[in-house]
DNA sequence: AGTGCCGAAGCC
DNA sequence: GCTTCGGCACTT
């Protein structure tokens, strides 16, 4: 409906609603702005602006236009981004599906599409004004703010705060009425510029005049020998410093190559690189029985683009990661993309590495440590589909790549694929919806699936492909290993501690395990020992009374760092220094339970004269980094690696032979319906960690309670026998996936307020689930597991519904409640 | 009076 | 989420 004005003409939208970056949640999350006249013509949904915000601008994405003048006044709404950027009509909506999915902004989902490194909000600044006005009177405060800025000039609000170590609530606000300084908005973060890199190929042009050209020469046969090593599959560009470095040639007999036509060259991103040492031109090995059955079940349904997930159910070494490569390159030959997803890239990855060896500058790898202007270029080589294969974390669904055939999702029963902040989606959820909307095969891996998928696959919603044994004979496996023999998985021992205890043995260490460790050193082979968690570590107790010394924020445990010689509460990471006696009764204390640290001095002294290494967050943070520690450990320069659940996680380590866990009961007797999953899964992983490389390896895992279905079932690498107890507790007790959980989570400083919050929000849910008649029931308002975490405590609400789709238009999202669809812990 | 802190509100 | 605003208590 256009206002007429007199002049008819065909009228164009005039009013955009946008998708506004720091705006509330709830209701559309829309905010409408005027489309200026200039724009008119050309502003489409997807286009990423600039628009006012309380008087600065903030970021948003177009998400319709119309014509249609709401009751209130509207601002017109700055520019488009530079470099432009558009959401396409199928990111929109598939944005639209996980905002109401997660509950969470519409501006929040289209977010994860938008190029890395975009800016998202602009901040204040602070300068004089040119001309200062006479000021009555000046505080003190005002004083050293004036001062500062003229000594500056303009200065970012945040700056000047800790300049002036004031927090300037009062202080600018006034000065700034009194129209002595003014606040500019600035944009920071650039797009950032992408380093490049020049890459040459032979040209084919006229060689046989080079002889008095010697450097030039080698140039050339650097090329050609270069040339005949090139994966089939690559463009023959080779970066040229590589080049310049083999032939000991510079950069002007380059030059003159490229004048004279002999070679050609292009630029590149320097991040298009593949990794180093990929120089092994890898054999694509042939597939066993079972590997067969499964690819040509896969390669039906890429044929057919049928979107039916399927779950790839191996053991570790079982050959997985060759399926996912036959399947990429199947798309990389039907000029289709591929999305491989890996739980994280913290440090080598296993799966990344073999796709970059296969496939070289093909595939962007997604590491966690690239720079914002690696990740931009990234981003532009996939959208320009010079990388069709893509590897990466759960942010790779989100990469703009056109065409999808494939997604895969190694070991997709990681809770790294929950995003634990808005929006909370789930990379397997999102990547189905995305294999439904692009007609591409969906590939679920892993040796100990979710509840819930193996679930689905038994109902028949997903296909199942097993692949019962480990790769055998001549044949590779996970880790492209040859094995000599066929590959037993390694014998798990349980060992019940309680009995330990009964016979005297009050050590750490039961004597299977000790046993086993002195074995392996005896044979020159190393050994891991998992320790479950930080968490478990020493506590610090009076002998006298019998108080713990807890943290005065959060009322948990603190525990004693001994290399820091500090109490550390490991939630809020509080601080103290060491105490010298009880500070209720001044008696003596005393140190008990087990960190890592203990461990190793335990381990240390048992056995003097092995090397032990400690493995977790504060050893990789002290050595700046995982990956030396895991080279000292593969040069076998260390005997006994003791870590957290930080070593269980993609390590290919071919000299271990045995493994101990500690204690497999952490964690499964936490208030959470996944925690028998969580230490099944825990359990199998480590246990795949050893005897990869051949037989006798061994693992003991310790237990207190040695019966529990989640650690036998482990211990004798049995899925099906875990899943059967498993899906009857999930029956019995209504969890998924029987029933979608909600949990709505409450911060505050007041316990009280907390619980008041909590009351309304479960009457409002109560009243949300009446009106729209969906059955439910609600776990609590109750504090959560960790009820007090920096002060603050924690209230949550969990809502238990079997149909919550029909819950979540319209559900009640109350300011400052962080709400979690489908919940991974309840904790 | 000046200042920071806290809780509450609402963005177009 | 995050700024902004008003009320309020603490300081000088």
């Amino acid at each position: 409906m256009s206002t007429s004005t007199g002049q008819s003409q065909v009228s164009l939208p005039a009013i955009a609603d946008v998708a506004v970056s720091g705006t509330r949640s709830g209701t559309s999350g829309l905010l409408s702005y005027a489309i200026p006249e200039s724009m008119r013509a050309t502003l489409t949904e997807g286009d990423v602006v600039w628009v006012p915000l309380r008087g600065k601008p903030a970021l948003g994405v177009v998400a319709t236009v119309h014509d249609i003048t709401p009751e209130f006044a509207l601002k017109p709404l700055i520019a488009l981004v530079e470099p432009p950027a558009r959401v396409s009509p199928e990111q929109i909506a598939t944005a639209r599906w996980l905002a109401r999915e997660t509950a969470s902004s519409l501006y929040d989902t289209l977010a994860l599409f938008l190029p890395p490194g975009a800016a998202h909000r602009a901040r204040p600044y602070l300068r004089l004004v040119a001309s200062l006005p006479r000021l009555p009177s000046v505080t003190p405060s005002q004083q050293r703010l004036l001062h500062l800025l003229g000594e500056r000039g303009e200065t970012s609000l945040a700056a000047a705060q800790s300049a002036l170590g004031s927090s300037l609530t009062s202080v600018a606000p006034a000065l700034e009425a009194a129209g002595a300084i003014e606040r500019v908005f600035r944009v920071s973060g650039k797009v950032p510029t992408p380093k490049v890199e020049r890459w040459v190929r032979l040209a084919g042009g006229d060689i046989s005049s080079l002889a008095s050209a010697p450097a030039q020469q080698a140039i050339v046969d650097t090329l050609q020998r270069r040339a005949r090593f090139a994966p089939a599959d690559s463009d023959g560009f080779v970066p040229a410093v590589d080049i310049l470095d083999q032939a000991g040639a510079t950069r002007s007999s380059l030059a003159a190559l490229v004048r004279k036509g002999i070679v050609e060259e292009v630029e590149r991103p320097a991040s298009s690189r593949p990794a180093p040492d990929r120089e092994r031109v890898e054999m694509i090995p042939s597939l066993t029985p079972a590997q067969a059955a499964a690819w040509t079940t896969i390669e039906e349904a890429l044929r057919a683009r049928d979107a039916t997930p399927l779950l790839l159910h191996g053991v570790t070494g079982s050959g997985k990661t060759e399926l996912y490569l036959r399947a990429a390159a199947w798309c990389l030959r039907h000029d289709r993309t591929a999305l491989i997803l890996v739980p994280e890239i913290a440090l080598s990855s296993q799966v990344a590495d073999r796709f970059a060896a296969r496939f070289g500058d093909r595939v962007a790898v997604q590491h966690s440590a690239l720079s914002d202007a690696d990740r931009y270029a990234a981003w532009q080589g996939i959208a320009a589909s010079r990388s069709p294969i893509v590897v990466g974390p759960r942010s790779a669904l989100f990469a703009p790549a056109r065409n999808i055939g494939l997604i895969v999702l190694d070991e997709e029963h990681d809770a790294a694929y929950k995003q634990d902040a808005s929006p909370r989606y789930h990379a397997r959820a999102v990547a189905e919806h995305l294999a439904r909307q692009s007609g591409a095969v969906l590939l679920l891996g892993s040796a100990t699936p979710s509840v819930e998928t193996f679930w689905r696959a038994r109902q028949g919603e997903i296909g199942l492909l097993e692949l019962p044994e480990r790769v055998g004979p001549g044949l590779l496996g996970d880790d492209g290993a040859r094995a000599g023999a066929a590959l037993e998985l390694p014998r798990v021992e349980i060992v019940d501690m309680r009995l330990e205890l009964h016979r005297g043995n009050t050590s750490l260490l039961s004597e299977a395990l000790h046993g086993l460790l002195g074995e392996t050193i005896q044979r020159g082979e190393q050994a891991i020992l998992l320790l479950n968690r930080r968490g478990l570590a020493t506590v610090v107790l009076c002998r006298s009374c019998g108080i713990t010394l807890q943290c005065p924020y959060c009322d948990i445990p603190l525990v004693y760092h001994r290399d820091r010689e500090q109490l550390v509460c490991h939630r809020c990471d509080y601080r103290e220094g060491p105490r010298r006696g009880c500070p209720v009764c001044g008696g003596p204390l005393d140190y008990f339970g087990a960190g890592t640290q203990r461990v190793e001095s335990e381990v240390q002294r048992i056995f003097p004269d092995a090397r032990v290494l400690r493995w977790d967050q504060d050893a990789v943070r002290r050595e700046g980094g995982a990956g030396g520690m895991l080279r000292r450990v593969e040069r076998r320069e260390v005997d006994i690696v003791v870590g957290t659940q930080m070593v269980t996680k993609g390590f290919d380590l071919p000299h271990v032979t045995a493994i101990g866990v500690i204690n497999a009961d952490t964690g499964l007797h936490l208030p959470d319906f996944r925690a028998g999953e969580r230490t099944f899964s825990m359990l199998t992983q480590v246990a795949g960690r050893a005897g990869r490389r051949g037989p006798g390896s061994r693992v003991v895992v310790q237990s207190y309670t040695p019966e529990h279905y989640a650690i036998q079932a482990a211990a004798r690498h049995d899925y099906d026998a875990f899943f059967a107890e498993e899906i009857d507790f999930r029956r019995t007790h209504r969890y998924p996936p029987f029933v979608r959980l909600a949990r709505f989570l409450y911060r505050h400083k007041s316990d009280d307020a907390c619980a008041r919050a909590a009351d309304e929000l479960a009457r409002k849910l109560a009243r949300h689930a009446r009106e729209r008649g969906v059955a439910m029931d609600l776990l609590g308002p109750a504090p959560a597991f960790a009820s007090r975490v920096r002060g603050e405590y924690q209230w949550h609400v969990i809502l238990r519904a079997v149909d919550l789709e029909a819950l979540l238009d319209g559900l009640p999202v109350n300011p400052g409640w962080v709400v979690d669809i489908d919940p991974q812990s309840l904790l």
